[in-house]
DNA sequence: AGCACGCCGACT
DNA sequence: GTCGGCGTGCTC
């Protein structure tokens, strides 16, 4: 008897599937079932994929599959997904299926995990119906276990306070017999008809219209926009409340999901119970039973970071990006994808409803909600009447701070007086650590990183100079590395530990908080922070860009943005709409709850449309100008781009490589090819990288262009050529 | 991604 | 003489 030829995809970066035969014993295994087969020397574990094996592969090649996983199969619409995914980045399929299989301990038979539970015997001495002697301690194991309840061996020591041993030698004897623990129901049911908070007649209009997008079961992409406060995650909310009801499941991403303390508290508040999680600091344990519980349908809710956008939904009803505009959502390594654009794409394949959300959205999503791809909410006003602050600039030619300093008079000023109202304070500057450059006042010598084109940024607190990029650090050295001059090296410019270290001066009393990635590590420090803030324990928060995600700081009055003009610098076509996003974020920290707030932006160059723009409060006016720059050159949206990265040590390997790609680069109507030239971080890790980039009209795919003019190029072994389609952000 | 095979340096 | 470095190539 033949047996038929299946086709199975593996995780690995193969070109494509392999062809396996059916296994030897039960039928023929549906498309989507997880597999284990052999591979050389090795077992692995794989899907059973779509299209038709290859009839001429001769027989002898072929291996036959070994096991049928315990698992429900991947659907159809994921696998599309991974498809898709693979098409569009340019990426193996199974580059992208490995996303997709993030937890592969989830995939071996179901956790048969030891327990102990009464055997007759020891419910007969717990009913004291047992003529054998039962010691004082036994006795405390025989009362914490109730009848048919399993519990683990140390779990039992510990709630009936003896050692283990106890527990052994019952079982020992006995008493106790093994048992399986039962399946952990950690994943509860939220309840979509609790009653939610109250909401005012615009946002019950956005949240009907949102149900009904949810309830169609069809594909749909909503806008939702409107300012800090003015309720979206409520409104939100009642869209994945629609999706519970039609039994459907509903995925929220999130941009920094492990400081998300507070968005969690208002989870559980409408819903009674938590959500379940997926980020990057999953324990082990945790991933695989939540990857499980995904599959299987019993979790309903989940909030996650990116990478949740390849969990195995049987059923998937509705998915939420919050906070759309955010740039974290790009994956810049392995497979190169935009989690945003991706989320609209499975819910096209799942016909799911998406609701994009953001106070600053993107100008791709917003010109898609322009030209009627997407539909449009609009929240108008702040919930519960709060006025939105006031923007000022302070131009800092004319008052400027004092030598060596970085807060000018005016901010000072409005600081004091903040702290002195009872209210709190806060001081933004995007930048850790406490000097982002370190100059030899002799010599004129910079600290660079040896691995990559980058300043090594001081950090006074570890004592200690880092590269942000590669994680290079080193001991801040005695004398210049160049002049051996002594006590000439000098930190140039503010990061939010100079900021701090000059408030401490400005502001002895005041009780200071500095919220930056390496003092927020996370959730537990995210969660005691908004605590401390809440209860008026801190007065002045000195923040880098993790105090614009949306925390609610009902207490603060002033925001402070030490350097408006950071990230307008540099030739990136985002600069200017990533920096409106990011200070409007900041600036909605202020003034929420019983008083207005003041947002007081530092510049040196106070006429930038940027900064003009957010004093006016005028953002969309701002985006139409910035489109209206980037269309007639068909800048994205309104044309295609696509990054070919070469990097290797070898610089000239580098440069030999990225020739020869200028050389091959393909011509035709409506796209460009412009490059090679030093990629923005011509080393990083080590690695020197050039750049070349694909210039297209919208209406050219990009991907077979891409592939045809890669294939004619040879790229010698240690050289890496990476496609990055839809780049954002330098690279 | 692993794991083999394969060809040139420092050890018992 | 062998152990072992990691460079290259294959896995249905």
């Amino acid at each position: 008897m033949l047996r038929p030829r299946l086709r199975v995809l593996l995780p690995l970066p193969l070109a494509g599937a392999y062809d396996y035969r059916s296994p030897v014993e039960g039928p023929v295994p549906p498309r989507g079932s997880f597999v284990q087969v052999p591979l050389g020397g090795r077992e692995m574990i794989g899907v059973v994929w779509d299209g038709e094996a290859d009839p001429d592969l001769p027989e002898k090649k072929l291996r036959d599959i070994k096991a049928v996983l315990e698992v429900p199969p991947m659907t159809e619409s994921l696998r599309k997904l991974v498809e898709w995914v693979a098409a569009y980045t340019l990426s193996p399929p199974g580059a992208v299926l490995r996303m997709a299989m993030s937890s592969p301990s989830a995939l071996e038979p179901p956790g048969a995990k030891a327990g102990w539970t009464l055997s007759a015997a020891g419910l007969r001495a717990k009913l004291g119906r047992s003529n054998a002697r039962i010691t004082q301690n036994r006795q405390k194991v025989l009362g914490a276990i109730g009848e048919g309840e399993v519990l683990g061996a140390s779990m039992l020591a510990q709630a009936a306070g003896v050692s283990a041993g106890v527990v052994r030698g019952m079982a020992e004897s006995g008493l106790l017999e093994p048992a399986l623990m039962p399946r952990s129901d950690a994943f509860p049911v939220p309840d979509p008809d609790r009653p939610g908070p109250l909401l005012g007649a615009e946002q019950a209009n956005a949240a009907a219209a949102m149900r009904d997008a949810t309830a169609a079961r069809r594909f749909g992409v909503t806008l939702l926009t409107g300012v800090t406060g003015s309720g979206k995650t409520e409104v939100y909310l009642e869209a994945v409340a629609e999706a519970l009801r039609q039994g459907r499941q509903a995925l929220v991403l999130l941009p920094e999901i492990a400081l998300s303390t507070q968005w969690l508290a208002r989870f559980e508040g409408r819903f009674g119970v938590p959500p379940a999680l997926w980020h990057s600091e999953l324990g082990s344990k945790r991933r695989r039973d939540t990857w499980r519980a995904v599959a299987e349908g019993q979790v309903r809710v989940l909030v996650g970071a990116r990478s949740a956008l390849f969990l195995p939904f049987p059923d998937l009803g509705l998915i939420v990006v919050d906070e759309e505009h955010e740039t974290s959502f790009k994956q810049e390594e392995g497979v190169v994808y935009h989690a945003r654009d991706m989320a609209v794409v499975r819910a096209r394949l799942a016909a799911a409803a998406c609701v994009l959300v953001s106070a600053t959205p993107s100008l791709e999503t917003l010109t898609n909600a322009e030209t009627g791809r997407y539909a449009s909410l609009h929240l108008p006003v702040r919930h519960g009447g709060a006025a939105m602050p006031e923007v000022r600039l302070i131009d800092q030619r004319v008052a400027p701070p004092e030598r060596g300093r970085f807060l000018s008079p005016p901010l000072v000023e409005a600081v004091r007086q903040t702290m002195a109202a009872g209210q709190q304070a806060m001081l933004f500057l995007n930048r850790r650590g406490y000097a982002p450059l370190t100059l030899c006042r002799a010599c004129g010598h910079r600290l660079q990183c040896p691995n990559c084109s980058t300043w090594l940024v001081e950090h006074r607190i570890q004592r200690r100079l880092q590269c942000h990029h590669c994680g290079h650090a080193e001991p801040i050295p005695p004398s210049c590395p160049s002049c051996q001059a002594e006590g000439s090296l000098t930190p140039l410019g503010p990061g939010v530990e100079r900021v701090q270290e000059e408030a401490a001066e400005l502001f002895p009393d005041a009780r200071r908080l500095v919220m930056a990635s390496d003092t927020i590590p996370g959730p537990a420090a995210a969660a005691e922070a908004a605590r401390a803030i809440e209860a008026r324990e801190v007065d002045l928060i000195i923040g880098t860009q993790i105090v614009a995600k949306g925390w609610h700081f009902p207490h603060l009055t002033l925001v402070g943005v030490v350097d408006a003009d950071l990230g307008l610098a540099g030739g990136d076509l985002r600069a200017a709409e990533r920096t409106v996003q990011l200070l409007h974020q900041v600036a909605g920290r202020a003034g929420r709850a019983e008083a207005p707030g003041r947002v007081l932006l530092q510049s040196w160059s106070p006429e930038h449309p940027v900064l003009q723009a957010l004093v006016a409060g005028d953002l969309d006016g701002f985006m139409r100008e910035e489109a209206a720059q980037r269309r007639p050159g068909h800048w994205p949206p309104f044309g295609r781009l696509a990054a070919v990265i070469v990097s290797a040590e070898d610089e000239r390997e580098a440069d030999r490589v990225a020739h020869d790609l200028g050389l091959a680069a393909p011509r035709g109507e409506g796209f460009e090819v412009l490059g090679p030239a030093p990629a923005p971080l011509a080393l990083l890790r080590g690695r020197h990288r050039r750049r070349l980039l694909l210039k297209a009209r919208r209406e050219v795919a990009v991907q077979p262009v891409l592939r045809e003019w890669l294939a004619g190029v040879a790229v010698p072994a240690h050289v890496k050529v990476q496609v990055d389609v839809d780049p954002v952000g330098f690279l």
